[in-house]
RNA sequence: GUGGCUGUAGCUCAGUUGGUUAGAGUACCAGAUUGUGGAUCUGGGUGUCGGGGGUUCGAGUCCCCUCAGCCACCCCA
């Protein structure tokens, strides 16, 4: 026998497995994201992982072109990997809105990559859970973005966080009284850190890196000195962009979203006025959104999204404004394993048969296909080994509800319904079509359910 | 991309100023039990000490490089 020369298994640095442990939980998630977005009546679609280079970095940006994985195909073309979601929509769009029509509500959950340094909840590999509205500028797309995120927050199983508004609008209008609009970009990047690193740092960068004076960097700080509750703080901001048409707008808007917002059923609190917040990509210039966990604040925004004028003005001659947003799902998964709000379960499957009398495999598999046509996922197991081991199995695995029959049950015609959290168990007829046994078991997932 | 910290069994970790054959708990596997698991008992170490090179009589331990993880910067989900 020779030696076999073997390689090392390994992943690349930013990119993982996905064991059922974790996969359980984020295929969850995925699918109430799904849930959430088509009960607004957003579509899917999917684009390519790969496309051409220059599309991917025609927007620009620096740093996005650094963080592009990029390479020469068979055919020597320049190709890059979707760095985000918002870059194909754009292409997308451009290309398909004459047969889709507008205003174009798509929804698209898919993985991206960025060649940037890792860090807890960062990786080069992630997915993120894109909506958008295209086509419109009215602001009932802007309430509607605002409770989406609202009910997708919620129907994750989080109660406490809140999410930042802002508009673009107001911070371009007090930087255009204030002269500063020259340095905008480097001001509001400023801006944007002020929850992180506080006002004196801000200042001190605002006047290094910005080129702003003391004075200048004072009023804008001004901004974050806002009274808490959001109707102090419109009121606040009246005098701040006084004269001021654009800013004036903005403030306008600021307010249509906050009432709208709340007619749609968000409760007072989860949705704050910010005017520190600014987003990184330059792209937005309208409503703009960040959302943070309170309970993990440091992680980071969870889902951020804002309006754009003119989204695929690479592509096209044809102006399409639109507002959307993204779900950050593994910074989002990782926060929810930090807070202990992931179940621990290494099966998708309730119900589980023991392979316990050898000759009976026949009616176990006849049994598990009456409960799975009932809606509740069964697993038989595939090997005859003492029942201890079987239970065993199934307790490690997190299964529900056990199904156990031996020689006494089948001659007794009953099958044990057993809940392996408590233990119980219970004999039930065991009929053809399983009726009486699936209505034991719906019973026991229902009552764990709500405990 | 820059700087700092870390890396020993699947997991959490111990391992003395460099010294012989690298340990514990837990997990895992096999069995006292051919009918009942989530804390019974018994047996089993499952390890390229992240990888490579160097110093040394001798390296888990010291030095260099590299890979990976965490933290900060940058940027962002």
């Amino acid at each position: 026998m020779s030696e076999q020369k073997r390689i090392t298994p390994r992943t690349l640095k930013g990119f993982r497995d996905y064991p059922p442990e974790a996969m359980i939980p984020r295929e969850r998630l995925i699918s109430t994201a799904r849930r959430v977005y088509r009960s607004y009546g957003f579509s899917p679609i999917d684009t390519p992982a790969l496309e051409y280079l220059d599309i991917l970095s025609g927007k620009g940006g620096e740093e996005t072109d650094k963080q592009l994985y990029k390479f020469q195909d068979h055919g020597g073309r320049w190709v890059g990997l979707r760095f985000d979601l918002t870059v194909p929509l754009a292409r997308f769009a451009a290309e398909h809105v004459n047969e889709l029509g507008i205003p174009l509500k798509r929804y698209h959950i898919a993985t991206v990559w960025r060649g940037e340094n890792t860090q807890r909840g960062r990786y080069r590999e992630f997915m993120q859970c894109d909506f958008d509205t295209i086509g419109t500028r009215s602001v009932a797309a802007d309430i509607e973005t605002t409770l989406v995120i609202h009910d997708l927050l919620r129907a994750i199983g989080f109660s406490d966080f809140t999410i930042r508004l802002n508009n673009r609008m107001v911070l371009s209008g007090l930087l255009e009284r204030l002269g500063l609009s020259e340095r905008a970009t480097a001001v509001l990047r400023a801006l944007d850190k002020l929850g992180k690193i506080g006002a004196k740092a801000v200042a001190e960068e605002m006047t290094s890196t910005a080129g702003a004076s003391a004075e200048q960097a004072a009023q804008v700080l001004r901004l974050a000195e806002l009274p808490s509750g959001n109707e102090e703080a419109l009121r606040a901001v009246e005098p701040l962009v006084a004269g001021n048409e654009t800013g004036q707008l903005g403030l306008h808007r600021l307010k249509e979203v906050l009432d709208g917002a709340t007619a749609g059923g968000v409760v007072d609190g989860r949705l704050r006025l910010d005017l520190s917040i600014a987003r990184g990509l330059d792209y937005y210039t309208g409503t703009i959104f960040e959302t943070f966990l309170n309970a993990l604040p440091a992680i980071g925004s969870v889902c951020s999204g804002g309006r754009y004028d003119n989204l695929a003005a690479l592509f096209t001659s044809q102006e399409l404004p639109g507002i959307g947003a993204s779900l950050g799902l593994d910074r989002l998964l990782a926060a929810m394993e930090e807070l202990g709000m992931i179940e621990k379960v290494s099966t998708p499957a309730p119900v589980f048969i023991p392979y316990f009398d050898k000759s009976r495999l026949h009616d176990y598999l006849r049994l598990a296909s009456a409960v799975r046509r009932a809606g509740v996922g069964v697993e038989v197991f595939c090997d005859p080994k003492r029942l201890g081991d079987q239970l065993k199995y199934a307790d490690r695995r997190g299964f529900r509800v056990a199904l156990i029959a031996g020689g006494n049950e089948f001659q007794a015609g009953v099958c044990q319904v057993k809940n392996l959290q408590t233990g119980e168990k219970q004999d039930v007829p065991l009929e053809p079509d399983a009726a009486s046994i699936v209505a034991a078991i719906k019973k026991l997932l229902e009552i764990d359910l709500t405990a």
